[in-house]
DNA sequence: TGAATTTGCTTTCCAAGTCAACTAAAATCA
DNA sequence: TGATTTTAGTTGACTTGGAAAGCAAATTCA
């Protein structure tokens, strides 16, 4: 419960910025354990739900730029998370799949995520928190 | 109005840097053109709202990590924005304080952030927007 | 068909952030 | 008072991210 009498709490941007931070950094000490990073949870999750996703609709889902993508999967793959596929319709194109220790991992870390999102809900009352969601996702 | 149907969409952690990200984006353009930093700019505000402020207050204010704000005032006492003064009470805090060019610079920006303050809140129904800001200000 | 363009991903180079160590001033206290 | 601890800020080594260039496969079209 900090203070935060500054002007700049009125700009949306600064308010998202500063819940961003806040929710993030308790995140990232979360999956510290897990010895993952915030975005390798996201890669892995979206490579949980779409089946053979390339790196540039990843990119997208887990809102990341290509090249921070591509050198986040150099990353994950020697860690043994995902692994590379040539796509076979158009040669250019990477499948991403997840190993079996990526899945696994993702499960492990689904836990801690799911964990978190149960405490940060229960700062709201009522269902304050699922109305936030919404209205942040009409800013995406 | 981009279409995100991928399951993350429900974790507060993803919607949060979903917002985030794309709000970000948007000002970091709006800002180019002043030749300024997001961060820069929340220290700019900062210093023109509260006078002598230290560095370990200031990093808190502008949602900064004290090295990384440490970094970003020597870029922005090269620029001519700011200057360091050793304080008198305490002689190991620095006080900031704003130059002329700084003040002129920072009036100057915040008109465009204003701007996108406004497009942004026109996207919400009502005061939704003033709403979220309250919802996202219970996170920090 | 084959030259030109577009697309998908990666690489390179540089800017910026983090963690941990460091310096120096202030505060504590024996 | 003088030794010890705490606090404020910076520095350095390392990691990560972004913009733009690069490469190769696919597509366009003359």
């Amino acid at each position: 419960m900090t203070t935060k009498p500054n002007p700049l709490g009125n700009h949306l941007s600064y308010a998202l910025a500063a819940a961003h931070k806040t929710v993030a950094q308790s995140l990232t000490v979360r999956l510290k354990k897990h010895g993952i990073q915030i975005e390798a949870w996201r890669v892995l999750e979206c490579l949980d739900a779409g089946t053979k996703l390339s790196m540039g609709e990843l990119a997208k889902r887990a809102l990341l730029n290509p090249p921070a993508l591509s050198k986040l999967v150099d990353r994950m793959v020697s860690d043994g998370l995902v692994h590379r596929q040539i796509a076979t319709v158009d040669q250019r194109q990477i499948n991403l799949l997840l190993t079996n220790l990526g899945r696994k991992r993702m499960l492990q870390v689904r836990q801690d995520v799911e964990d978190q999102d149960r405490i940060l809900a229960g700062q709201f009352n009522n269902d304050d928190g699922a109305l936030l969601i919404q209205l942040l996702s009409q800013l995406s």
